[in-house]
DNA sequence: TTTGGTGTGGTCTGGA
DNA sequence: TCCAGACCACACC
C-alpha cells in the first residue's frame, strides 16, 4: 500500500533490539497515522590516518562489553567526503544502536591509527530527518504494510519506503493548550486548577472547591483534577500540545503532584510516562506522538528581540503580539480566591484566560516554528526551544549532509580559550551631530554581513588560501579564495536568493490570507538563520568557528560604510549620522532627488549581492547630546515622519528598567519637541514633577524592572533591584538567575538599594527620587538640546517647598 | 555553554 | 564629602 502523510513529529524506540523511527503523522482526512521505519542505522564517520581498507578490516573485527552489553560494529563503508574543501576517504561506521556510537567512539579514539573523529554527537532522529530528506509539516508518500501497535493510533504503518513530496496543501492540526494554578499549602505546592482550550472550541477549568460556574468540571481531591486532566487530554486527542513555560512550571509540577497522588502522566500515544530531555534552561518535556510545543521557550530565544515588552510574561507578550489587553487580577488576588473560597469564577476566568492566551500565541507563532522546521529538517519539537546559533548549526549541518563532514563541536577548554582571545574590532559608528535636524533620508546597506559573506566569499575553508595573496580585506592581513566558492558563502547565497524569490510572490498575495502567511514565515525564517551567521561565525561555541573570517566581516563592513560616508560628504549632503550599516543624510535641496541618484551611484560600485537601500524620508530627526559634554550620544535618536509615524531609539522610553512615569513623559515630550512645541514639553514635565512631589502618581507608575543575571549572591556590586531581590529572599521568595525584579525606591535613609523594595513590601515611594533620578534625567535628556537646564524644570525660584527634593551635592543658584 | 561588538548611563565603592 | 572607576544592565545594529 501507498500513503501519502502530513509529518508532525518524530521520534524513536528500541523496538526488538532494533532502533525505529517513528514518524507522527495525518493523513488527508486528519486520521492520525503513525509510521514505522527500522531500515536506518545510526551512523558516524572516522578519518583514518592511512590504510582506510585495513582500518576498515580491524574496526569490522571490533568487539567488546559496555557494562554487560555487547557492543558490535554493524557495518563499515569506506567513503569519499569533503574534509577542508579536499575529498578524503573516510570510514562511515554504522552501529547497532544510537547509544552505542559514542562509546564505539571512545574505543577508537585510542587507535593509533585513528587521525579524527567525526559526527558522533549529532542525535539519531535528526540524522534521519536530514539523510532522508524528510520535512516536518510536509507531506510524504509512504510505501508499506499496516501493522498492529499499541499505539493509539488510528493506524500504524511498517514502511518499506519513504519519499518526501512537495504539496502545498497544509493541514489544520487540532491544538491543545493547558494551564496549571498552584498552590502552595504547608510546604507543599498543590494543583489546584488546571485549564484546557482547544482551537476547536473545546474549553474546560478542572478544580476541586466549588461547582457554579461556567465550563468548571469540579471534582473532590487534587488526584482528581490530575487524572480528569489526563482523561481530557487524551480524549481530545491533539496533535499539539501547548504551554507557556510549560517545560520550566507546568509539566515539572504535574509530573511531581502525578508522582505524589500515585497517577500516571500517560498523555501520549503510547504507554510511555511524559518524560524529561536535558535542554538548556529547562529540560523539555515529551510526550511521544503528540508535539509538546513550550511557546515561552520560542519567545524567549528568538522572538525576544523583535518585542519591547518589560518582561516575558504572557499578559505582557499577548498584550503586544496578540493586542490583548493584561487583566488586573494579581498572584494575592488568586491565593485569596482560594483561601477563603470566594470569587472561585474570577480565578477559574483567569485561569482560561491563561490557556486562551496561549493558544491564541501558539496559533500566532506555530508557523514560524514550522517554518525553521521546513528549513532545517528537524522537528518542531527541536526548533522550537533552539537558540540563534542551533538554529545557524542546524541548518549548516543539513547543508554539508553527504558532502562535507561536520566539524566537531568544540570542547569546554576549547571554548574558554576561544572567549579569551575573541574579541575582535566591530562596526562603526558616527559621532552625531546633536540638534533636531529637518528632512532627513535614511539608507542602510540590505543584510550587510551576509550580503559581505557572500560577496567575499568570507568562510573558514576559503580563509587565507594559498592561491590568491593578492586580494586583501581592507587594513588585515587576510585574504580569501577568490577561485573556489566557500561552504557559507554557498549556503547564504541560496538563502538570499530564496528570499527575494519567496518577497516577490508575497506581493502578489493578500496580507492576511494563508498562502501569504505561510511565505511570511518562510521568509522570517530565512532571514533568522541569514542574520544569525555572521554571530555564529564568532561565537565561541561554533562548529564553524572562524574569529578571523568574523573580524574581516565587519573590517568590510566600516570599509563600506566609510565609503558610503565620504561620496556622501562629496555630494553634498550633511552626515548627521551612521551606524554599522545606516546613514541619515541632510542636505539643502531636494532630498528626494538628490537621494536617489546617490543611491544609484553608489550601487555601482558595491560588488557581488551587496546592496545600499533607500530606508525613507523624516521631517525631523532629534539628535541628543552625551550626558556629559557637548558631544553627540551615539545610539539614541527619534525621528518622525510625514505621516506623523515616530521611531525612537536608545532613549529611556525604550529601556525597562526605567520607570513608566519617566518613560511615558519623556515620550511625551519627544512627540512635542518633534513637533515644534518644546514650550508645551517643558510644561508638561513641569506638571509632573508637581504630580510626583504631591504624592498624586500610582505607584503602578514607579516600578522599575531589571533582570538578576546571576545568583544573588555573587554580586560584588549590590545595585537597587538586587538589594529588593535579596530583601524579598530573606521573607521566602524564591529567586533564580534570569528573572526580572520588579522594585520601587522608597523613603527613608541610606543608599538607593537600601530603599529598593518589591512592591508587595512597598509602603510608600520616594518622591525625591523619582524627580531628580528619573523624571528629570529622561526628560532633560532630550531638552538640553534646546537650551532647557534642571532649574527650569524643577520650576526653582518661581516656587517654595521644592527645595528638600534637591539632590545633597547640588548648591542653589 | 547556548550568535557578535559598540555604546550610554545609573549606582556603588573606596581612596583622597 | 567628593569623585573616578568598577560594575552592571540594556539598548543599537
Amino acid at each position: 500500500m501507498k500513503e501519502k502523510l502530513f509529518v508532525i513529529d518524530a521520534d524513536y524506540a528500541i523496538m526488538q533490539n532494533k532502533p525505529v523511527i517513528r514518524l507522527y503523522c495525518r493523513d488527508k482526512n486528519l486520521k492520525s497515522v503513525t509510521v514505522f521505519d527500522d531500515s536506518f542505522a545510526p551512523y558516524f564517520y572516522i578519518i583514518p590516518k592511512n590504510n582506510p581498507e585495513k582500518y576498515k578490516k580491524n574496526l569490522e573485527k571490533l568487539s567488546f562489553y559496555d557494562n554487560e552489553e555487547l557492543i558490535e560494529i554493524k557495518s563499515v563503508k569506506i567513503e569519499k567526503i569533503l574534509l577542508n574543501m579536499k575529498k578524503i576517504d573516510v570510514l562511515k561506521v554504522f552501529a547497532f544502536h544510537p547509544s552505542h556510537i559514542p562509546k564505539i567512539k571512545d574505543v577508537v579514539k585510542t587507535w593509533k591509527e585513528t587521525e579524527g573523529k567525526r559526527e558522533f554527537d549529532i542525535l539519531f532522529v535528526k540524522r534521519y530527518l536530514v539523510d532522508k530528506g524528510i520535512k516536518p509539516l510536509k507531506w510524504i508518500e509512504v510505501s508499506g504494510k499496516e501493522t498492529r501497535t499499541d499505539l493509539r493510533t488510528e493506524k500504524s504503518i511498517k514502511s518499506s519506503h519513504i519519499k518526501s513530496l512537495d504539496i502545498k496543501k497544509e493541514l489544520k492540526l487540532k491544538i491543545l493548550a493547558f494551564d496549571l494554578e498552584t498552590f502552595v499549602e504547608s510546604g507543599e505546592q498543590k494543583i489546584i486548577m488546571a485549564s484546557i482550550q482547544t482551537n476547536t472550541g473545546f474549553k474546560k477549568v478542572l478544580t476541586y472547591k466549588k461547582d457554579n460556574f461556567k465550563h468548571s468540571v469540579c471534582l473532590s481531591s487534587e488526584k482528581e483534577v490530575i487524572e480528569k486532566l489526563i482523561e481530557t487530554i487524551n480524549r481530545q486527542d491533539p496533535d499539539i500540545v501547548v504551554g507557556y513555560n510549560s517545560d520550566g512550571f507546568d509539566f515539572p509540577v504535574l509530573k511531581e503532584r502525578a508522582e505524589k497522588n500515585k497517577v500516571d502522566l500517560v498523555i501520549g500515544r503510547d504507554k510511555e510516562k511524559v518524560k524529561f530531555h536535558r535542554k538548556a534552561r529547562a529540560s523539555a518535556a515529551t510526550i511521544h506522538g503528540r508535539l509538546h510545543v513550550d511557546i515561552f521557550s520560542f519567545i524567549s530565544y528568538i522572538v525576544r528581540p523583535t518585542l519591547q515588552a518589560e518582561t516575558m510574561s504572557l499578559d505582557n507578550v499577548a498584550n503586544e503580539l496578540l493586542g490583548i489587553k493584561k487583566r488586573d487580577m494579581n498572584w494575592k488576588e488568586i491565593e485569596k480566591c482560594w483561601t477563603e473560597g470566594k470569587n472561585l469564577d474570577k480565578l477559574a476566568d483567569y485561569c482560561l484566560h491563561d490557556s486562551y492566551l496561549t493558544l491564541k500565541l501558539a496559533e500566532q507563532l506555530l508557523p514560524n516554528v514550522f517554518a525553521l522546521s521546513k528549513l532545517t529538517n528537524q522537528t518542531p519539537f527541536e526548533t522550537s526551544r533552539m537558540t540563534y546559533g542551533q538554529l545557524v548549526e542546524a541548518y549548516l549541518i543539513k547543508k554539508s549532509a553527504k558532502k562535507i563532514l561536520v566539524p566537531n563541536r568544540p570542547t569546554r577548554e576549547k571554548i574558554e580559550e576561544r572567549r579569551r582571545i575573541a574579541q575582535y574590532e566591530g562596526a562603526f559608528v558616527k559621532e552625531p551631530i546633536p540638534g533636531l535636524h529637518r528632512n532627513l533620508a535614511v539608507f542602510d546597506f540590505r543584510s550587510l554581513y551576509p550580503s559581505i559573506i557572500i560577496s567575499h566569499n568570507i568562510d573558514p575553508y576559503t580563509f587565507n588560501c594559498s592561491c590568491c595573496r593578492k586580494h586583501k580585506i581592507p587594513d588585515m592581513d587576510y585574504h580569501f579564495c577568490k577561485k573556489k566558492k566557500g561552504f557559507i558563502p554557498g549556503v547564504l547565497g541560496e538563502l538570499i536568493k530564496q528570499r527575494a524569490e519567496i518577497k516577490k510572490r508575497m506581493k502578489t498575495l493578500k496580507k492576511g490570507s494563508m498562502e501569504y502567511t505561510d511565505f511570511y514565515a518562510q521568509q522570517y525564517a530565512l532571514k533568522t538563520v541569514l542574520n544569525a551567521s555572521y554571530g555564529y561565525m564568532g561565537f565561541s561555541g561554533s562548529r564553524w568557528y572562524c574569529r578571523e573570517c568574523a573580524e574581516s566581516i565587519t573590517a568590510l563592513g566600516r570599509h563600506y560604510i566609510h565609503e558610503v560616508i565620504e561620496t556622501a560628504g562629496k555630494d553634498g549632503f550633511v552626515v548627521i549620522y551612521s551606524d554599522t550599516d545606516s546613514i541619515f543624510l541632510k542636505s539643502e535641496g531636494d532630498i528626494e532627488k538628490q537621494s536617489k541618484s546617490f543611491l544609484k551611484k553608489i550601487n555601482k560600485t558595491l560588488p557581488g549581492v551587496m546592496e545600499l537601500e533607500f530606508e525613507g524620508i523624516y521631517k525631523r530627526g532629534l539628535f541628543v547630546s552625551r550626558k556629559t559634554g557637548e558631544k553627540g550620544a551615539k545610539k539614541r535618536y527619534a525621528l518622525i515622519d510625514s505621516d506623523g509615524n515616530i521611531t525612537i531609539r536608545g532613549f529611556e522610553k525604550v529601556r525597562r528598567d526605567w520607570s513608566a512615569l519617566a518613560k511615558t513623559t519623556q515620550e511625551k515630550v519627544l512627540k512635542l519637541v518633534l513637533s515644534d512645541r518644546k514650550d508645551d514639553a517643558v510644561k508638561l514635565v513641569q506638571r509632573t514633577v508637581k504630580d510626583l512631589k504631591n504624592e498624586k502618581i500610582d505607584i503602578k507608575e514607579l516600578t522599575i524592572h531589571t533582570q538578576i543575571t546571576r545568583p544573588i549572591e555573587s554580586y560584588q556590586q549590590v545595585g537597587p533591584h538586587v538589594a529588593a531581590a535579596k530583601k524579598a529572599a530573606k521573607k521566602g521568595e524564591i529567586i533564580k538567575p534570569g528573572m526580572i525584579i520588579t522594585y520601587i525606591v522608597t523613603k527613608g535613609k541610606g543608599s538607593i538599594s537600601n530603599r529598593a523594595e518589591l512592591p508587595e513590601f512597598a509602603k510608600n515611594y520616594d518622591p525625591g527620587y523619582y524627580i531628580n533620578n528619573q523624571l528629570i534625567p529622561a526628560a532633560l535628556r532630550v531638552l538640553r538640546v534646546f537650551g532647557v537646564e534642571e532649574d527650569e524644570l524643577l520650576m526653582k525660584g518661581k516656587q517654595t517647598g521644592l527645595g528638600r527634593f534637591v539632590k545633597t551635592n547640588q548648591t542653589l543658584s
